[in-house]
RNA sequence: CGGGGCGUAGCGCAGCCUGGUAGCGCAUCUGCUUUGGGAGCAGAGGGUCGCAGGUUCAAAUCCUGCCGCCCCGACCA
């Protein structure tokens, strides 16, 4: 992309409006803009975002056995009304009446649209396990909307439902999105732990919070140093084989938000393995049993020919709201460091004196030389001072810089700069090409 | 929903107390100079002062109501 012909509107000046970090970045970044209380647009930059963010939940869940489906933002209320919950969400949902007086609602999440899906194809046991995902927008009237794409009223969720035929099935299905969301983290470079959640009314120890640690994290997170380190499970295990000592390695070490905090547990360990650190939460997955599939009559015949309620978990991912915490855990006083991951663009060109016949030939062949190699490089060919340029491109986040000057074009080296740590190496062209495209 | 605060040019703000021609910086446009960390000079454009009502000869300014937005608390991807 040709900066001079992108829409990549930076500012200076963070608007008064936003408080927190990730919020003012990516206003002056230009990636959102905000229309309304908790309701965002997104614009090119932070669009290119989100949909990278998408795409690695997308493959992580598929890899995972899940199956994508899309519902829609609008749903009946007469699904919520089978289910027990049109009276029960109270006013955080979002009720809409259509020309024929119709009750309609903008779903705050997708239990019972997939509840009905699912009983009107899926009708025996053989068809399980399953488990259908679509990333859709959400919509909740939060009563304080805040902090920019964190905590909005419409926010993009990438929501998975399990079926099975029993409790034990339910927990493999489980543990596969448990695992799944560690490796949806790890790729977005993120250091996440699975603490504790509340399993409300059902009980059981199968309900899982996602925190992300980042210094600027909304609650506080006690946790076995040990379950950092571990880290995600990686690709290549085996999806549908026993994932529970994957999982209890990491369940049994203690993690838990302030809310579920029990200090004696936790005071109880090592002093060298207790860490204490702020989190974000990007994810809940919780099983819940009958709760929908009861009242909605979503059953399958077991393989005893006696139709039996259908056991339903569901997983959830804030990919909206990932945006902001990777920034949260991931900036500097110049800007946003994306992860590679999910760079809007992979490297930046920078010709430092447009219309320079040297610099722009330089700039021309790196631009298309890492085109052609699907870096997807953003060019700054735009007639502004050098630095206008390093300052946006700081800003902005992109993992490469290759700056071109007149300087080094008359020697026949260019600059290149890592946007995470600043190194800079002065290298011909061609070895600098190398560096970024490996 | 309780408490606090703010709405003046795209962004950041001053002006309001004490009513009288709507301002500053950045951004934008034109010209010249400049060109390795958000340039300089000269000029220009851009505003129903959130909305409505009231007081007044006169309202950004005073009064009333409404709307919008932000922050703190209780709840959530």
């Amino acid at each position: 992309m040709r900066l001079s012909r992108y829409f990549m509107p930076t500012l200076r000046d963070a608007p008064a409006d936003a408080q927190i970090v990730s919020h003012r970045l990516m206003l002056r970044a230009g990636l959102i803009r905000q229309e309304a209380a908790g309701i965002y647009a997104w614009l090119p930059l932070g669009l290119k975002v989100l949909k990278k963010i998408e795409q690695v939940v997308r493959e992580e869940m598929d890899r995972a056995g899940a199956v994508e489906i899309l519902m829609p933002t609008i749903q009946l209320a007469d699904l919520w009304k089978e289910s027990g919950r049109y009276d029960d969400y109270g006013d955080e949902m979002l009720r809409i009446t259509d020309r024929h007086e119709r009750e309609l609602l903008f779903g705050p999440t997708a239990e019972e649209v997939v509840t009905d899906i699912f009983r009107s194809y899926v009708k025996s046991y053989k068809d399980l396990p399953m488990n259908l995902y679509n990333i859709q927008w959400k919509f909740r009237d939060e009563r304080r909307p805040r902090f920019g794409v964190m905590r909005g009223r419409e926010f993009l969720m990438k929501d998975a439902y399990s079926f099975d035929v029993d409790e034990a099935a339910a927990r493999r299905s489980y543990n596969r999105m448990f695992l799944a969301y560690l490796n949806v983290y790890a790729r977005l470079g993120l250091k996440a732990i699975p603490v504790k959640a509340d399993p409300g009314p059902i009980g059981g120890d199968m309900s899982h919070e996602f925190m992300i640690l980042a210094e600027t994290g909304e609650s506080e997170v006690f946790a076995h140093r040990d379950l950092v380190e571990m880290g995600a499970p990686g690709p290549d295990i085996d999806w549908f084989g026993d994932l529970e000592p994957e999982v209890s390695r990491r369940t049994s070490l203690y993690a838990a938000s302030d809310e579920m905090h029990d200090a004696a547990r936790f005071e109880a360990m090592a002093p060298d393995k207790r860490m204490t650190a702020r989190g974000i939460e990007v994810g809940h997955i919780f099983y819940f049993g009958e709760k929908y599939s009861a009242p909605m009559g979503a059953k399958v015949t077991g393989p005893d020919g006696k139709d039996v309620n259908v056991q339903m978990g569901s997983y959830g991912v804030g990919v909206s709201r990932l945006a902001a915490a990777i920034i949260e855990a991931s900036h500097d006083d110049a800007g946003i460091v994306w992860p590679a991951s999910v760079a809007p663009f992979g490297a930046a060109v920078l010709n430092l004196r447009v219309g320079d016949a040297g610099c722009d030939a330089v700039c021309e062949q790196a631009y298309k030389a890492l085109s052609d190699a699907g870096i997807d490089p953003l060019y700054d060919d735009r007639d502004d001072r050098p630095g206008a340029k390093f300052a946006a491109t700081d800003l902005v986040g992109i993992p490469w810089q290759l700056i071109v000057g007149p300087k080094g074009v008359a020697e026949g080296v260019v600059e290149l700069k890592r946007r995470a740590t600043g190194e800079r190496q002065t290298l011909p062209l061609d070895a600098a090409l190398t560096a970024i495209i490996g």
